[in-house]
DNA sequence: GGACGCATGTAATAGGTTACATGATTAC
DNA sequence: GTAATCATGTAACCTATTACATGCGTCC
């Protein structure tokens, strides 16, 4: 009797979800927390987007779930991937797609930065290179935590942690890019200023 | 008479329209062509979301627009900023935002890799290192272009044409890390299949 | 005769965010 | 007592995409 809406194809979420579950059986709440770092790097969700879809790839037969009775805790549905949910994650990881253009606000305010006032434009510029700063420093030291605890089964090609590996690569190169073209900016700001 | 919905605050897509007025008048159709090229290499939108929202602005005091007659082609409506549109863009500019966590489709594909046969993983790592060196060449004829032609009043940092200059900066070495991060999982894979 | 460019929009739908909603147990 | 953790959801709203809709003039 549900009034959830069926939608024929599974959406980036979805596959995100089936990759978590790929490695492990998770609740709802678990991939909740394991969402809080985005998946991949590049991939984040709420909760209130989080349960509903979980409940699609149910309905779609790509997870089946246990209800698991806890004491002293509300009980939980331990979800886990079916054969068909592995092979659907399987077949969409080589499908062919194009990359899309990215939004990203910060690159449209720089945009109509000659409008601003070039001291209010050079702070602006430092906060967000702090903010990219941050970022690098997390992610180095989650590099850091995977070289120490890591054994060298990790670096097999079919092994997850391969794959996490890889996106993390991606993570630490977009934010250090990204530090240092604000630290770029600043510097060109503040050599305009002084002229 | 209009059913349009009146909104309180601007959307980014607003700043962008304004950020592209702020340099010309332009119409509606003008503006569609000029986001081809993504606004500051980094926004986009289609026509269906630019004329309501030119619309918005105008219902907003932000924009006024002129009907301009034409001979042997349709009449058009020529947007232009007004002072009240100029401040909102630049009140914008400096207003403090924290950069959001940016969602990438191939990343989540790269997150669940390990799934996949190597050699179409391969193959899909390939192709879209193509597409990001197919982006970088052409900012890198944007580039190009910009050092041929433009004076030497478009370092000023009161210049819209630095403005896009930064932005363009950022969009190089975007695609230039991609790619760079694109050969180097190819290789990775490469030397894991031959193991 | 048909495709393309100029020019302006609307309608339906999907995806994602924010706010709403509940309730027990544990730690301070 | 009050905040945090565990645990699961729903409702309302906003943004963006895809498809629909029209019509004239020019070029091949």
């Amino acid at each position: 009797m549900s009034a959830m809406r069926r939608r024929l194809t599974i959406i980036p979420l979805g596959y995100a979800l089936l990759g978590l579950l790929a490695r492990d059986s998770l609740s709802g709440y678990d991939v909740i927390r394991r969402m809080e770092e985005p998946v991949g790097f590049f991939w984040h969700a709420r909760r209130s987007q989080i349960y509903p879809e979980l409940a699609r790839l149910e309905q779609a037969g790509l997870v089946v779930y246990v209800v698991v009775a806890q004491e002293d805790r509300p009980d939980k549905k331990v979800y886990t991937l079916t054969p068909a949910g592995r092979e659907a994650l399987r077949e969409w990881v080589t499908r062919p797609s194009r990359p899309p253009l990215d939004r990203d606000e910060f690159m449209l305010k720089i945009y109509s930065i000659w409008l601003a006032d070039p001291q209010q434009a050079l702070a602006l510029v430092r906060t967000h290179e702090g903010y990219h700063a941050e970022r690098l420093a997390r992610y180095q030291a989650i590099e850091a935590e995977m070289e120490r605890d890591w054994p060298p089964a990790a670096r097999r090609l079919d092994s997850p942690k391969f794959a996490a590996y890889a996106t993390l690569r991606r993570g630490l190169e977009y934010e250090r890019g990204y530090a240092a073209w604000c630290r770029w900016l600043a510097e060109a700001l503040e050599a305009g200023m002084s002229q």
